[in-house]
DNA sequence: CGTTTCGTTGAAGAGTGTCAAGGCCAGTGG
DNA sequence: CCACTGGCCTTGACACTCTTCAACGAAACG
C-alpha cells in the first residue's frame, strides 16, 4: 500500500511491514508513514551459522542487528579469560546497543544456531532520527528497556539461590517463546548448561543438578535440552522464595513494608 | 555570554555552563549554542535529605536528574521484599534513565547523605531534542553507556569471588571520584556495609571482613567509613584473579584465545 | 547520655564449586 | 550399518567459600 516509489523490490522482499515480527521489534505506535521510513534503514539481511559471531568486543560499531530467526548469546570477558553470558536473545529481539556508548561494541555476540538477522546501518538510523521525532523516542525506549532488564537480572545475580534463578531463567524463556507464538510451556534450549550457568552465575553441575531437581519434583520434564513445564505455579514459588526455604521463619531483616510495591517481578519475566 | 533574553536570573543560577560538572554531564561535543539550549530545560534544582528518595518504583516518570552534590543509591525490590542495590551514584551522575521504558520508574532512588540535584524535566527534554540532534544522540549515548556499564557489573556478581569483588568496587569508587577532582586514594564510603553487600552479591559480614582482610595484608586502611588505598597494584592483581588464588595452575578451561582481547576491566572502573 | 544503627569478629553450617567418572547423543568414516 | 570420536550432560564425593547466628564494641542521633 502507498509503497515509497523508490523502495526497489529488494529492499521491499525485507520489509518491516511484510515481517512477521514486526510486533516485536516495534512495540511504540509508529504510523504507517513512519514504517515506511524505517523501512528504509533495513538494508540487508545477514545469516550467520551456529558458532560465528555477529560482532565481537572491540569492533567498530556500524549496525544495529534485528534478529529475525535464531538464537545467540552476548558475553563479556575479564583480563583474564573469564567469560560471562550477560544476555541471550531470540526472534524480535534487537541487539547490538552496547556498541553505541563508544562507537565500538564491548560484549561478543555469538550464533547458538544458524540466524538470520535484519541489518540496520547506524549512518542511515541517524538520517532517519534526524527528521523523525518518534523513531529516536523509541530508540531510546529500547536503550531503557534494556536497563530495566539488567536491574531484574542483577536483582537474580545479586540475591537469589541457585534453584531461585533456574526457576526463573525458565519462566522467562517461557513467557518469551510464548510472546513469539510458541509453546509456553514445551521448547529446545538452545544453549548449553555451561551458557545458562554463566548467565546464572553457575557453575554447569548446578545448572544439571538443580534440573534434575525440578524434574524429581515434578515441576519440569527434562531431556537434555528439551524441556517442558508442568507446575508454572511451583516455578514461581520458588522464585518469590516460597519454596527450597533453608531457615524455617521470619528471616525478613529488609523493610517490611511493600504491600503493594512495585516489583522486579514483572522484570525479570520480560526482555525485549 | 550572549544570553538569551527569555532566561531570567533564576534559570542563569542554575545555568549548566555555570556549572562545575558540565564535564561530566556533558561529555560529547555539544556547540556553545546547544549548550544554551540545554539550559533552558534545567529549570530547578531539588534537595533532598539523606534517608528521602527522589523516587520510587512505580512512581510516574516525569524526568531526570542530574547529581550536583551527594551520594545515592538505586535498588530494585523483589515481590518477597528482597532489596537489591543495582548501582551508587555520585555528582555528575544522570540518574533515572530507567523510567524512560514504561514512562515509570522501575527502581528506588534513595540519598545516601544530603543531596542536591538538577531537574531534567522530561517534557522539555523532548522539546529540545525534537529540534536537536546533537541532544538526542548524547541521551541516547548516555543510554548505551549504562548498558556497558551493567555488563561490568553482571560480570562482576556472576563469576568473580568476594575478594575480588569488593577489590573492583574500590578502585572503582577511586576512579570515579578521582574523575571528579577528590582524591583518588583516600575517600570516604557513603554507605553502609549492607548496602555494599547487596551491590555486590555479598552478605555484611563478609563485606566487614574482606575489607579487614584487605587492611592486614596493607592493601588498604579501613576505619569505618573511611578508607585509604594503600597498594593500587596488589587490589588489580585480585581482581584480575592473580591472588587469593584457590587451587593452584591451569583452571582454563575456557577458550584459551584472547592475545590482545577488548577485555571489561575498564567496565568494571568507569561508571558514568 | 541513653538509644539506635552500624561495624567487627568468631564458630558452625549450608550451598556451590571442584574434581572425577561415566552415560548420552550426533556426526564421521570405515 | 556399526564403531569411533568428541561434545555435552549427569551424578557422586569432597572441599571450600560464604552465609547464618550470635555477641560485643563503636559511632551517630536526638
Amino acid at each position: 500500500m502507498m509503497n515509497n516509489p523508490n523502495i526497489n523490490m529488494a529492499t521491499l522482499r525485507v520489509a518491516c511491514s511484510n515481517c512477521n515480527l514486526r510486533e516485536l521489534c516495534l512495540p511504540l505506535g509508529l504510523s504507517l508513514k513512519e514504517i515506511e521510513r524505517l523501512e528504509e534503514l533495513v538494508s540487508t539481511r545477514k545469516r550467520i551459522k551456529r558458532g560465528e559471531a555477529l560482532y565481537r568486543a572491540g569492533d567498530k560499531f556500524e549496525a544495529l542487528y534485528a534478529i529475525r530467526l535464531g538464537f545467540l548469546k552476548s558475553a563479556v570477558m575479564s583480563s583474564d579469560g573469564r567469560e560471562q553470558v550477560t544476555s541471550f536473545h531470540m526472534s524480535g529481539d534487537i541487539v547490538g546497543l552496547d556498541g553505541l556508548a563508544g562507537m565500538v561494541y564491548s560484549s561478543d555476540l555469538i550464533a547458538l544456531e544458524d540466524t538470520e538477522v535484519c541489518l540496520l546501518p547506524y549512518q542511515k538510523l541517524l538520517e532517519v532520527n534526524q527528521s523523525m521525532h518518534a523513531m529516536s523516542l523509541h530508540f531510546q525506549r529500547l536503550l531503557s528497556m534494556e536497563i530495566v532488564r539488567q536491574n531484574g537480572v542483577m536483582l537474580l545475580l545479586g540475591s537469589m539461590h541457585a534453584e531461585e534463578r533456574l526457576a526463573a531463567f525458565i519462566l522467562n524463556l517461557s513467557q518469551r517463546f510464548e510472546q513469539r507464538g510458541y509453546s509456553r510451556s514445551e521448547f529446545v534450549l538452545r544453549m548449553t548448561r555451561a551458557e545458562i550457568g554463566s548467565y546464572l552465575g553457575l557453575k554447569l553441575e548446578t545448572v544439571s543438578r538443580v534440573l534434575s531437581r525440578f524434574s524429581h519434583d515434578n515441576l519440569i520434564i527434562v531431556n537434555q535440552k528439551h524441556v517442558q513445564i508442568m507446575d508454572f505455579e511451583g516455578l514461581r514459588a520458588i522464585v518469590s522464595g516460597q519454596a527450597y526455604q533453608h531457615h524455617d521463619s521470619s528471616k525478613d531483616n529488609v523493610v517490611p513494608i511493600a504491600p503493594e510495591k512495585h516489583n522486579i517481578n514483572e522484570l525479570l519475566s520480560d526482555e525485549s
